[in-house]
DNA sequence: TTGTATGCGTTATCAC
DNA sequence: GTGATAACGCATACAA
């Protein structure tokens, strides 16, 4: 009732929550009872609980994040960072799967999660800044080529970090959580072999990602186990158009290929197409295997043979490691690696209308 | 009833950015002048501007975002609100267009986006509290079918906010930007009639959502204004798998359709799988129309005629409508609704083999 | 167990 | 232009 003030100099500001001290005043106890109250309750008599838990209630109050966070130093957020979301980042399940799996990770706590998204190096240092700047508990950086840069950086501040995608610089002092591509890669390997294939090349990703270098070396591997040469293999940027022009160069200096692996569906896409453009048929004449049991592997003219890995348990995972390295900093948790399956579908499928068996 | 703080994080290591008292000392000003000095740099001299800028590069020196937050009552955030965010809202590429065409808009202000994601009715009213909290300055939401009581509830806050899809009770209050999904209805019919289809069906979204009832709307004038009857229309819930079901159903009941429109492209892959097992071809027994050129409409059996939309654009215009708003409250902008193209593939091209063209 | 007093880093107010 | 000084809302040693 403060009508009565003829011209209150200071508007007041449009009435927002109840602050700690009108919750204080309709419980009947002071501030520091009503704080002890909200936060866990310690020390503080069932009677003063009950009253703060009733006037909470009735008054709807939300304690000032901004206030709480003035005093205790910390922010209750946490910072997912995206370095450079080309297409290639837009296009994949990936993206939205890793948000799904740290929001299911920080359902319980009170804690959210603020996107960071640098497009250029110019975000990329604001990016920076911003993590430094303590506006942030702590951060999961979505791993690939840039990365290296950010792992060193980001390891100087000590920012709580966890990284979704092996670095490339992964010393002991950063934590990641990955997939088994090394073991995808075999998988591949195996499987081509399995079925009877005996020259085999693969269109690899980009060689300054470690996920494309660990599916390399792990399909290399698969290679070298089965008792087979190594084969040809041809880089690609991990895009459907740029894996079907490497597949082209691929088919023409090497006619008599019966096997492919691809480190993504999407460049399995695009190796698709340069196969029945050169007239090849799969899975009769070559067969064919993708990487990520993306969506486009169902749908694909030639449904395609995959390797499927737990993307979302993976993300859940990382969540949850930032938050104990907050709570416990200092623990450096060893990295998590999740396995890898082989999904097999009709682009390597020995349907029985089929030829092959040519060993 | 426990109230509010789930679980906080416990505090972090003390920190030790430098304040603006440092910068003052550093800068020989007082902290009043260093503040405004730092805050555009009204009413400060050249001289006292210059040693300020110096200052902050020299300390690194960083504003605490929450000590200003608590004084300006501006948190520089907002929020993206995803409702439910089941298997269709994941798949579709439509999230990840959102967050960076959000992004895009926000780029040159220092304000972050927060992601609330609310999956079940709990969180839902989590959410809304943290939003009511102030913790936020204006919010996003991607609307659908539950999307009603969040327009609402947030209206009801004062809360600065854009709906991205026209909610259900979109009075004139709520602002929100969509795309023409009566245009695009309409242009799928005024495509199969014009090309020579007469027998005519849709698989329509579910009723209750907006978009899904708009494209049916549409669909509808557009039959109209060609002369054609309206025919059937069977609802699913924009999977492939329940597209697929309610095609059976309608090729069964209706086996001489000649043209289906899809209301969006996952169902148009159901339908098409519907057909072929119904022994019909496309484009030749019956064309098929899809709806949000994804990208499966690409890599399709039979690659989908479908209907595009700026989604990009829409959402960088949500994120900069949501930020004028924020400037100047009270201005309510119209709703801003993008229009809607065809893009024409081969599951409606008269091939020159085919057999079609009956009228 | 409870309350008092103080400080977190910034902006806003108002004399100078 | 500039600089004291008072909030902003909360948590927490410390005293009671």
């Amino acid at each position: 009732m403060k009508t009565s003030s003829p011209r209150p100099l200071r508007q007041v500001a449009p009435r927002s929550s109840p602050t700690l001290e009108d919750l204080a005043v309709a419980a009947g106890v002071s501030r520091s009872t009503a704080s002890r109250a909200i936060n866990g309750g310690d020390r503080v008599s069932p009677e003063a609980q009950a009253a703060v838990d009733r006037a909470v209630l009735d008054l709807g109050y939300i304690p000032n994040r901004a206030a709480r966070s003035l005093v205790t130093r910390r922010t209750s957020s946490i910072a997912l960072v995206i370095p450079e979301p080309d297409v290639r980042v837009m296009m994949d399940p990936f993206f939205a799967v890793v948000i799904t799996g740290i929001t299911e990770a920080l359902r319980e706590t009170d804690v959210q999660l603020v996107l960071l998204m640098s497009r250029t190096d110019d975000d990329s240092s604001r990016t920076l800044r911003y993590l430094r700047g303590g506006h942030v508990d702590g951060a999961i950086v979505v791993s690939h080529h840039e990365a290296d840069s950010w792992a060193r950086s980001l390891a100087e501040t000590g920012l709580p970090t966890i990284f979704i995608g092996r670095p490339w610089d992964a010393g002991s002092e950063v934590t990641y959580v990955d997939t088994d591509n090394l073991g995808g890669g075999r998988l591949a390997a195996q499987h081509l072999a399995g079925i009877g294939r005996r020259r085999l090349a693969t269109v690899a990703g980009p060689a300054d990602m470690t996920a494309a270098v660990d599916r390399l070396r792990g399909w290399r591997t698969g290679l070298a186990e089965a008792g087979l040469p190594e084969g040809p293999v041809v880089h690609a940027d991990f895009t459907t158009d740029g894996a079907a022009a490497a597949a082209r160069r691929l088919i023409a200096e090497h006619p008599d290929i019966d096997g492919i692996f691809a480190a993504s569906d999407l460049m399995a896409l695009g190796v698709l197409e340069a196969l029945q453009a050169a007239g090849r048929t799969v899975p009769g004449d070559v067969a064919l295997v993708g990487y990520d049991n993306h969506a486009v592997a169902e749908t694909a003219p030639t449904p395609l043979t995959t390797i499927t890995q737990p993307m979302v348990e993976m993300a859940v995972k990382a969540g949850a490691m930032l938050l104990e390295e907050i709570e416990a900093p200092g623990s450096h948790p060893e990295p998590v690696i999740y396995s890898t399956e082989l999904v097999e579908r009709a682009s390597t499928s020995v349907a029985p209308t089929a030829s092959a068996a040519n060993a």
